[in-house]
DNA sequence: ATAGGTGCAAATTCTTTGCTATTAA
DNA sequence: TTAATAGCAAAGAATTTGCACCTAT
């Protein structure tokens, strides 16, 4: 089993561990956005032994190569995700759930912002907070 | 000194203590994002014994009461900034600047999008992370 | 063979909290 | 007068790190 996010792992030089593996085989099959601390209990289910610091290692070295985006909705807690095409997020203030969202016209406004205002997009979050219309 | 700021704590109910009205200031003024420790140093300038406690529960209060925005740019700090009509970043990826912008195109999009999906906007936040272009 | 990775526990860093004294309303 | 707030120091929570051992390359 060779996934898309191990091999931009190995591209990048890293070695292929047992626990990496591990780890990343998680990160890849989270539809949610799990903090280290579920990435890590996750983790555990295939190997008990794994422990939290190299689940804190892995996920930071992810994130240094821009292969997950970490990110803090309500609580303080790291989150994290690698769908990195879907970063449009709406989070509800009454249930704290997050839902993801894609929409074209945003990129495309987001894009020529940016240029407008001089730079060139590597990256960008949006995250609405709002409250379900009851009608 | 009345300032905006001071009159909603007050309405709020909060007392108007010295060192709440030192925190008050320095966030009013400022102009950056500064994080809790900074708010500190500043509020220290103007009163030396004023402790960080005071400065985090005073900057709680004003998260809970919306009066301040809190944000995690590239760092894991805690920023903060009150003037709440301009939620819109651009983070310098190498320098790490925050830059912010106001922009109605977005403001608008947003506010449709959110009512499409079924959600009655409370806040947002965007955060482009962008290069500056040498052009 | 060896550079890089792991687990563990200790250390750091950021933030909160219990307590007593103080103070705005 | 009294409920809220301050300062301090201790406690908590999240994250990082030093070290000795291990392993993918």
């Amino acid at each position: 089993m060779e996934t898309d996010l191990i091999r931009r792992c190995i591209d990048a030089g890293l070695k292929m561990t047992d626990q990496r593996r591990i780890v990343l085989k998680v990160i890849d099959d989270a539809d949610d956005h799990p903090s280290v601390d579920t990435v890590h209990q996750r983790a555990r289910t295939v190997d008990g032994t794994i422990s939290i610091a190299t689940v804190y290692r892995t996920l930071n070295v992810l994130d240094e190569l821009n292969l997950v985006r970490r990110h803090e909705f309500n609580d303080k807690l790291s989150r994290f995700e690698t769908n990195l095409d879907q970063h449009h997020h709406v989070i509800d203030v009454d249930g704290g759930d997050v839902h993801e969202f894609q929409d074209s016209r945003l990129e495309t406004l987001i894009e020529s912002i940016a240029s407008e205002l001089g730079y060139e997009l590597v990256d960008h979050k949006l995250e609405l907070y709002g409250r379900r219309k009851s009608s």
